[in-house]
DNA sequence: GATTTCCTTTGGATCGATTCAAAATAGGAC
DNA sequence: GTCCTATTTTGAATCGATCCAAAGGAAATC
């Protein structure tokens, strides 16, 4: 594998024969003077100083190359960004991206560079995470995550997963409650008068898809998935609803199994006036799936997001939902990553809910 | 086996002393061989790899660090996105994102990672380029962009900029050609019988702005403009109307000097009936404008714009445009990075026109 | 037993810098 | 001119790997 790399790198590159040792020798003063010059210049006599100077000018020198500095100091001054998904999912997913500017916002802030890795297949992705020239990693966690995560680890540099369901309690991981925000979501509804429900989930387990069973719910092994679902069904049942009438159906988070979703539900004899969707992207495909079958939002059926991505609060009707304070994650994020001490710490932050237009008591 | 895992990870990421000379010692082999085994498996003896592994495992050795082998190999496979503007730029900005999705494409497909530089303050910039670990950049030259080069030329790695307008042929550039793309958005409305012309520019020269009179167009230090200037104008010029009729309005590409500029031109006694923007932001600004001022697009007045982001798919109305191969330009920079060979190449894409929904004939 | 071959392993050199204890030099005081 | 203290400069050691010429060893051939 190692040697396939090697091979697609000898790109012909010209490369600067001019080292430090150059300049030094040009200059008639020892290796150790010059670097002085560069990285510590107040410590040498002006005009040794300037005579390296001009040497390096002559000789095209541009800097001390880092590559060397970074091996002495053993530090890159960068953050490694990881996710399994290709590296365009930084660029376009909306969530991401919200992530990625508090990233991007501490980043500033602390002068660290910022370096995205990910790979389509599963080698690529090995190779890219144990060949990274960073100081940790931040771990997108969706699909594959485990896998990520166990790659991760093993590079041995401190890392902080964002989210998303692991029970490992030996991560550093940064999420939201889960459980909470979907209280929250399906309280507010019960508080609307609803009393006729259904979740369009995520998965519950690598993969999976269709209608659920509640006592599934339980045993999930997304542990995100688990949370919230607890959470719907708690405030639906502090309600005085049984939790058992509430339709559930696990989807890809993509517009096939949303829509598929979305035939079950109205299919059913008793369609819901309710619909708690686990994430923006599956709420905003129901608005649109909805509109186009003359069912109107919110007098028709109420529906409720999770994540609070930009796009919802365009949308028509804009979306109500959870929001979940994205930026402040990224920022969090890197701040962990750069003050790690060996500790690891498992860090929740607080959701809110965003009343707009999607949610409105049921028609009766 | 928790517990197993959990030493092991207190063991790698407090401090990492676990060299591969370590292993080599514990495994009682050189550490040629030692690194034989990580880099080129093949060549070793089954036995002694064996052993080799089993001693890295028991001591916790992730793997050689990537920062030996980079200082050896000379090649990082890492490609720098430089940028004047803050990091959060890429993720914001919608020419940034398209733009870096075609980055990340061909980054995918060849393996190479992408670091993002930038920084707020000259300074950090600077030193942010000298050190960041890359084989090459791609410079993305907004605003400073003439300090953004210099600093990265200084640098002596492979480098293209993403062309906005430089006249140094010494550097390499990537851009479209501005001058046709120009052209085709004129000719379009005086195909559709405008004859009353506005331009909403770019900068001319850094910094400037308000009303400009036409032969400052043939003096402007950003060439991309310059080009687009001619390129209207030329088309303008073909169609029997006179240029010096054209009211042209510097902006800086964003909403108060957009917003400046209309009511400078909607304040002249012939205001146009076709306003020719330089960016699709200054397009959508002034569509929002206009629809603030109660005048119709496209039926009172014709907006075209200059780019093609994904936003001007979903105005009101959706925007007539010239568009920049975006992505291809990403894809185009990286393919020119990786296969860089000393030649400094300067390569124009083609553009295309997108007509959609705001550009008619003018009122009668 | 000596020679040749083939396959493994070895260990020194190298990549390009920084660091630091020790040596050299400068400057000042007497 | 000598001695002493600051200030500069030196050069070996180090960071963590890879590379490669040469050495070692086992099997095959003469």
């Amino acid at each position: 594998m190692g040697a396939v790399i090697h091979e697609r790198l000898s790109v012909e590159t010209k490369i600067r024969p001019v080292r430090l040792a150059d300049v030094a020798k040009a200059a008639g003063v020892s290796h150790g003077t010059a670097s002085n010059v560069f990285s510590r210049p107040e410590i040498v006599r002006d005009e040794v100083r300037e005579r390296v100077k001009a040497a390096a000018e002559k000789l095209g020198y541009g800097g001390p190359d880092p590559r060397g500095r970074m091996l002495r100091a053993g530090k890159v001054n960068a953050i490694g960004v990881a996710t399994a998904e290709p590296l365009c999912y930084f660029f376009d997913d909306p969530f991401a991206r919200v992530v990625m500017a508090g990233i991007s916002e501490a980043c500033d802030r602390t002068g660290a560079g910022i370096s995205l890795v990910s790979a389509a297949n599963d080698e690529q992705l090995a190779w890219n995470i144990r060949s990274a020239l960073v100081d940790g990693f931040i771990v997108f966690c969706l699909e594959g995550g485990s896998r990520l995560v166990e790659l991760t680890r093993e590079r041995g540099l401190p890392f902080v997963a964002l989210d998303f369901g692991f029970d490992d309690e030996t991560i550093a991981a940064l999420g939201v409650d889960d459980v909470a925000g979907a209280r929250l979501a399906a309280a507010h509804l019960t508080g609307l008068g609803h009393r006729c429900f259904a979740v369009l989930s995520l998965e519950f387990d690598e993969g999976g898809h269709g209608p659920v069973f509640p006592d599934r719910a339980r045993t999930a092994g997304y542990a995100g998935t688990r949370d919230r679902i607890a959470g719907y069904l708690g405030a639906i049942a502090e309600a005085g609803i049984d939790p058992a009438s509430v339709l559930i159906y696990e989807t890809l988070n993509d517009e096939a199994t949303t829509h598929a979703g979305l035939e079950f539900l109205f299919a059913s004899e008793t369609p819901p006036t309710a619909i708690l969707a686990m994430s923006d992207k599956v709420a905003l495909i129901a608005l649109k799936w909805l509109a186009g079958h003359g069912i109107t939002v919110p007098r028709d059926v109420s529906v409720i997001g999770f994540d609070g991505v930009p796009e919802g609060e365009i949308s028509m009707p804009p979306l109500t939902t959870v929001v979940q304070p994205m930026a402040e994650m990224g920022r969090r994020a890197v701040e962990i990553i750069l003050s790690f001490d060996g500790a690891v710490r498992r860090e929740t932050l607080q959701v809110e809910l965003a009343i707009r237009k999607s949610t409105a008591p049921p028609p009766r």
